[in-house]
RNA sequence: GGGCGGUUAGCUCAGCUGGUCAGAGCACCUGGUUUACACCCAGGGGGUCGGGAGUUCGAACCUCUCACCGCCCACCA
């Protein structure tokens, strides 16, 4: 016998451990050899990652598809794995070995930093893993793998070296993204714009000779040491006859051309700009158009450098006279020296005017700080040609992205792609496979012994090589996920069977980060795609729509919820929640909505196995002959066919519903109250009978739930069938293979004379403890056949003791008209006359209305003529319904009237 | 500056190709211990589908426009 209620925290271990004893989420699992293959690779999560509500949501969808398919039958993989998450990471443990006051990594070397990180790994990373299980993930965890893992690296080495000898990895000598914090290059999607309200200021440069000066605008004054000009639009009359003059930058003495360039606006600022080529990109390219110097005057942790920099001292007058201003920047940080240079300046009147100014500032995800534009040399990814297929690829439909607009997003993205910076100065992560001679001729083999080959064949004898000390950013080997998990470059059985996997699924924010360059890398290395689809869903907000964050405090944690509602609560809210193309807001109201709906469920269960309604494997829907079953099998078909085709095409919202729908209202609602006098008073072999429709129907429901509640639903499949039909996980998703269009309108009928009759009752203020007689006021042979067949359940469920099928009206009765026939309860004594009067009379308004509002339609010429046929014919066959039931409200209205 | 979403019941949202589409859950009101379930049952109230214009026989749904909210990208002297 099942508890009462269902006790999540209680089951669920155990669930989860029939699965695991099972081997039930293996490659292949129950599925025939000739079976399709769908697999799905888990977006992986960082190894220093535990289960937020976007990972919950993220693995929820796709475990609900993976067990959907693998019920179908398909050969389903779910690939599982980590991400090493470089930065992260080595942050993460470089913050545990401050709080242990131990020395920093420098103190310790790369090598037992390394080493460290993986001590770590080893024993606090992936706790996420037992996150995902408890989530109910069915991911094939024999597979696990991680981005630093022998295999996987090694296919992140050849994908660099290939690339390289392809030419399509290259270094280059450019501005990039510097974090003066984290001392490393970052992408530009790692760069995040942060408002900050700063100032602009206004500073005067005198011209050279004549007395006259020119004013820029700046937020960063601290840079105008690495000016190497001032530039004005060539139409900008203000300036016009200053182009060709020079400036005499102050503090440095340096002497700077004013230059004539479309980059400077009129509009902003002064007009003029200075232009320092080592701190701005767009200076840079200025720069570049007219040979300017580029005068980096900042060092790697953005504290400015000018005695030791060659480039400053070698563009500095030779007569200045500025030691002592030398001295005083020298090795500030970019904030303390920005104040002093705006105090020099005011010192010399060369400040015009200090304005309030709120502009945005490139910030390092990671580290939080000002990002710096600085010079150095980078290995980049020439992303440009890789998009070119991967491009092509979604435009010819070979990869589907839904919601469609998202492909809008993803080729705007690719059709601007920059240069793809890929090293990172970091120690954990991908080690570039790049050797150095000691003329700085570089050799990019996979191993240490082939590019000391290639350097013997270059040098014709042995030369010693120092490696690349950089690292591949994170995403490099994010990208290779689809295939390198499946073995590449190995020719693995998995490589073959699994690749193209059939869809990816993420969230919208890392389609550029890993969606486009998976594209690019798969297409590149495996020459086709590697996923057929990709589900974009809505990222988690909290109740109120903003995103959580750490800094609001507005997170939520799965993991406590699950502990509160149980996972399955958690699974079937974040799937009702997704709708294609919204975000996701779960309130705790919504999940206890879907706990209630698992306790629900549990009840029915409970109520079948009190009535000891067990699954009969000889159980022949086609041989079922009362209604209320074939009405209840026909049902669970329409059920199953929504869910079916709603999770093909990823609306999760619908399947959902319609899964809830049918369990609610049809199953418990109507079909168990429906049954009950079955099994109060029916025959043996109508009991027998719905026993077991009830069972296959359960099954059925059991079934359907699974991919979102797949906790509650096996535990209930194993407690009805008693261990005998195995795992639920293992079993066929329910074929809709039952229709019975005459039992379907049958008990739609009964099911709305109850509802009229409880209506009526309930507005006449019946008491609920009363019954009363129902007459019907009808001679009609099918109907009153009909109506006694199911005398025991309209007397049950609408409180009627006794049906009359005389045809002769009670004088106390309040009337309803239902299916085109009459029925009266008489209520002598409890009815109150006007009260029935003005409810026939609201019914036979409303009647009115609609046959007046389809009148004006049907006497509209252009609707008859132009409206298809069957739309019109519709409208006149509900008027002729409407014109019925009016006819009989009416005749009831006089009944009433002559007995008052 | 460019792009993309959103605006439907008190709240959170469904509503796929225009013709039972005006819905669900929660909240609210009224009754209720009837052979599972009060995490429940029965009944009920509540919306001129953001404003305006247009297309159409017919618009929550298509077009245009305005307003507001959110997000993404670029730039910011």
């Amino acid at each position: 016998m099942l508890e009462k209620t269902y006790d999540a925290e209680g089951v669920e271990p155990a669930i989860r451990e029939s699965w695991e004893k099972a081997d039930a989420f293996r490659a292949g699992a129950g599925a025939s050899a000739d079976a399709e293959p769908f697999s799905i690779v888990i977006p992986p999560p960082n190894v220093t990652g535990s289960l937020h509500m976007g990972h919950a949501l993220n693995n929820t969808l796709q475990d609900v598809l993976v067990r959907f398919e693998r019920m179908r039958g398909k050969d389903v993989l779910w690939q599982p794995g980590m991400d090493h998450a470089g930065i992260a990471t080595q942050m993460v443990v470089e913050r545990q070995m401050m709080e242990r006051q131990e020395p920093d990594r420098r103190k310790i070397g790369r090598d037992a930093f390394v080493e460290k990180v993986w001590a770590w790994k080893a024993e606090s990373g992936g706790v996420i893993v037992n996150q995902l299980k408890r989530l109910g993930c069915s991911c094939d965890w024999s597979r696990q793998r991680f981005t630093m893992d022998d295999g996987l690296s090694k296919a992140v080495t050849k994908v660099f070296v290939n690339l390289y000898k392809e030419g399509l990895i290259y270094k280059d000598q450019r501005l990039v993204n510097w974090d003066p914090a984290l001392l490393t290059a970052i992408s530009d999607l790692e760069v995040l714009p942060v408002e900050v309200e700063g100032q602009l200021w206004h500073l005067r440069y005198p011209l050279e000779g004549n007395g006259r000066s020119i004013t820029v605008a700046t937020t960063r004054p601290e840079t105008m040491l690495g000016d190497s000009a001032v530039a004005v639009h060539p139409n900008d009359e203000r300036y016009a006859d200053m182009i060709g003059e020079y400036v005499v930058l102050p503090l440095v003495g340096r002497r700077i051309p004013i230059i004539a360039d479309e980059y400077a606006d009129p509009e902003a600022g002064s007009g003029a700009v200075k232009i320092t080529p080592a701190h701005d990109f767009n200076d840079f390219e200025v720069g570049r158009r007219h040979n300017l110097p580029v005068i980096s005057v900042m060092d790697a942790e953005a504290n400015i450098s000018l005695k030791n920099n060659e480039a400053f001292l070698n563009e500095l007058a030779p007569s200045s006279k500025l030691t002592h201003i030398i001295d005083e920047l020298d090795g500030l940080d970019r904030f303390t020296a920005r104040a002093l240079v705006v105090s020099l300046l005011e010192e010399r009147e060369l400040l015009e005017k200090t304005e309030d100014h709120t502009h945005t500032v490139p910030h390092g995800d990671r580290s939080n700080v000002p990002i710096e534009p600085f010079l150095t040399e980078q290995w980049y990814v020439n992303a440009k040609a890789l998009a070119t297929p991967a491009i092509a690829d979604v435009k010819n439909g070979r990869t589907t992205i839904v919601p469609k607009h998202w492909e809008k997003t993803y080729f705007d993205w690719m059709e601007n792609i920059q240069p793809w910076c890929i090293s990172r100065q970091l120690w954990w992560g991908h080690r570039i496979p790049a050797w150095y001679g000691p003329d700085d001729e570089i050799f990019v083999e996979e191993t240490e012994e082939e590019a000391a080959a290639a350097a013997l064949r270059h040098y014709g004898e042995e030369t010693e090589l120092k490696r690349d000390d950089d690292v591949l950013d994170t995403w490099f080997s994010s990208a290779l996920w689809p295939f390198s998990t499946l073995g590449w470059p190995d020719e693995t059985p998995e490589l073959s069977r699994y690749y193209p996997t059939a869809v990816l699924v993420t969230a919208f924010d890392i389609i550029f980060f890993w969606v486009a360059r998976m594209m690019m890398m798969g297409l590149h290395f495996m020459g086709n795609e590697p996923f057929q689809k990709v589900f974009i869903h809505g990222i988690v907000r909290d109740e109120k729509g903003a995103k959580m964050s750490k800094s609001k405090g507005n997170i939520v944690d799965p993991l406590e919820l699950i502990d509160e509602y149980g996972a399955d609560a958690l699974r079937f809210t974040m799937a009702s929640l997704t709708t294609p193309g919204q975000d996701v807001k779960p309130s705790r109201a919504r999940i206890e909505g879907s706990r209630n709906f698992g306790t629900k469920i549990w009840n029915a269960a409970r109520f079948c196995e009190m009535n000891d309604c067990r699954p009969d494997p000889d159980f022949d829907p086609q041989a079922v002959s009362e209604t209320v079953n074939r009405w209840i099998l026909t049902e669970a078909a329409k059920a199953s066919s929504e869910v079916t085709v709603a999770l093909e095409s990823f609306r999760f919202n619908d399947a959902c519903e319609a899964a809830y729908r049918f369990v609610w209202d049809s199953f418990c609602d109507w079909y168990l109250e429906l049954i009950k006098p079955v099994f109060a008073d029916g025959s043996e072999a109508a009991k027998a009978e719905t026993r077991a429709t009830a069972a296959h129907v359960l099954g059925i429901i059991l079934r359907l739930l699974h991919p979102f509640m797949p906790f509650i639903t096996e535990a209930l499949w194993k407690e009805l069938s008693a261990g005998k039909d195995g795992l639920l996980a293992l079993s066929k998703w329910p074929a809709p293979d039952f229709a019975d269009a005459d039992a379907a309108e049958e008990i739609n009928w009964l099911v709305e004379l109850v509802g009229a009759i409880r209506s009526v009752r309930s507005e006449m203020n019946v008491p609920t403890a009363s019954k009363t007689q129902l007459v019907a006021l009808t001679k009609d042979d099918v109907l009153l056949t009909r109506l006694q067949r199911h005398e025991p359940a309209v007397e049950r469920l609408a409180r009627v003791e006794g049906i009359a099928a005389n045809g002769d009206a009670p004088r106390q009765a309040a009337q309803i008209v239902v299916g085109g026939a009459t029925f009266a309860l008489p209520l002598a004594g409890i009815i109150d006359f006007s009260a029935e009067e003005a409810r026939l009379k609201k019914e036979i308004d409303r009647v009115e209305n609609e046959i007046s509002r389809i009148d004006s339609k049907l006497a509209n010429e252009n609707f008859v003529a132009r409206a298809p046929e069957d739309v019109v014919q519709a409208e006149r066959d509900k008027r002729a319904a409407y014109q019925e039931d009016g006819k009989r409200l009416s005749a009831a209205l006089e009944r009433l009237k002559q007995a008052a």
